[in-house]
DNA sequence: ACGATAGCAGACAGATCTGTCTACCATCAA
DNA sequence: TTGATGGTAGACAGATCTGTCTGCTATCGT
């Protein structure tokens, strides 16, 4: 088997074009085309470009809380450096080619409240904001749900700002302002 | 002149139906169909979809624009206060009915880099920014642009979370982060 | 009175989008 | 050998999208 399997070419082409120019602007047959796959073969793994699209989000949100658990770790075993240190993953990305953000973000933006995509983006967003409470009460914050709001929010708004301009000094700022954060609240 | 000119009802439908449901997913015969005027006058005053679009995000501007300049003047006088104050915009918008986040960041997700409302969203986001700036200086920030970097991070990431649900309590910790990053760059 | 301006109503063209269907091919296991 | 599986190629239907064009009407300033 020297090529991947249909499947994964088309989750592979959806997940670079979906990210890179948005759902509702990759056409069904664009995919197919770039995936190299017959239509019938695409229509057999996903019944619906729904489903695609949900298989999408699915893979960014093992990749993306994949580095942020990688870039937590590196910064060692102390939960409050592990805090600060997921910042890092903001800034791994923001300088990758290519970046625009966050997928879940983005494709939010493209669906309204209610639809699967968008309750999709809610749980991931949750659970990230659940880890990080979790690391948050670890290190022995006062108030580990307020810590964590402010974190994720300082998160989100690299990532929403990811999308407009890949500046590496947003992330910078981001971990340094998490930084201060994380040492006010575990003082 | 009882009713609005069609330009005006044309602008009207457009803001609303652009930002509860996104550019792409709205298409010009709804919005002939919502705002009661000829395809024809339609196209007399936007001869491009496009074109209404930026027009869209100019109204977004100037609203949000004011929003956030009135919150700041509401908290008085001093610089200081008017940067926390600010976020009362964040607050009072996520409490009105049918918010859905930032309509630039919304946006920006749907369009690529380059492109005319792209280019719109950046500007803003940088009018936001050094108006900040100017504040953080004016209440003898140290580091004034790091300042006006951290506090629209976290006013980006509100507006971001806004567009998944609007929950006030993220606005009242954005504000109460905002106030601890203040008193620590202005000690 | 009359022409300019602004608007209404809707057919039409051409592209594009999602999804279905037919027909054929290759591989491999029973 | 044969039948199941998984794939290719592409025509087709039906909806929807942007944008153009023709005709008709109402208002208002001169």
């Amino acid at each position: 088997m020297p090529t991947a399997s249909a499947r994964d070419r088309i989750l592979e082409t959806a997940t670079r074009l979906f990210y890179a120019r948005g759902i509702r602007a990759v056409g069904v047959d664009l995919l197919i085309a770039e995936s190299g796959v017959a239509k019938a073969t695409f229509y057999k793994h996903f019944p619906a470009k729904d489903d695609l699209v949900l298989a999408y989000l699915d893979r960014v949100d093992e990749a993306w809380t994949g580095q942020l658990h990688a870039a937590a770790e590196a910064a060692g075993s102390e939960p409050s450096a592990q805090l600060v240190g997921l910042f890092d993953a903001l800034g791994t990305a923001c300088r990758r080619d290519g970046y625009r953000g966050c997928g879940f973000i983005n494709a939010a933006a493209e669906s309204t409240p209610g639809t699967p995509a968008h309750d999709r983006t809610v749980a991931h967003k949750q659970r990230v904001r659940e880890w990080v409470e979790g690391l948050a009460a670890e290190a022995g914050a006062a108030d580990p749900t307020g810590l964590a709001r402010s974190l994720t929010l300082l998160l989100d708004g690299g990532l929403a700002r990811g999308a407009l301009d890949a500046d590496p000094a947003v992330a910078d700022e981001a971990r340094r302002t998490a930084s201060l954060l994380v040492t006010a609240a575990t003082a």
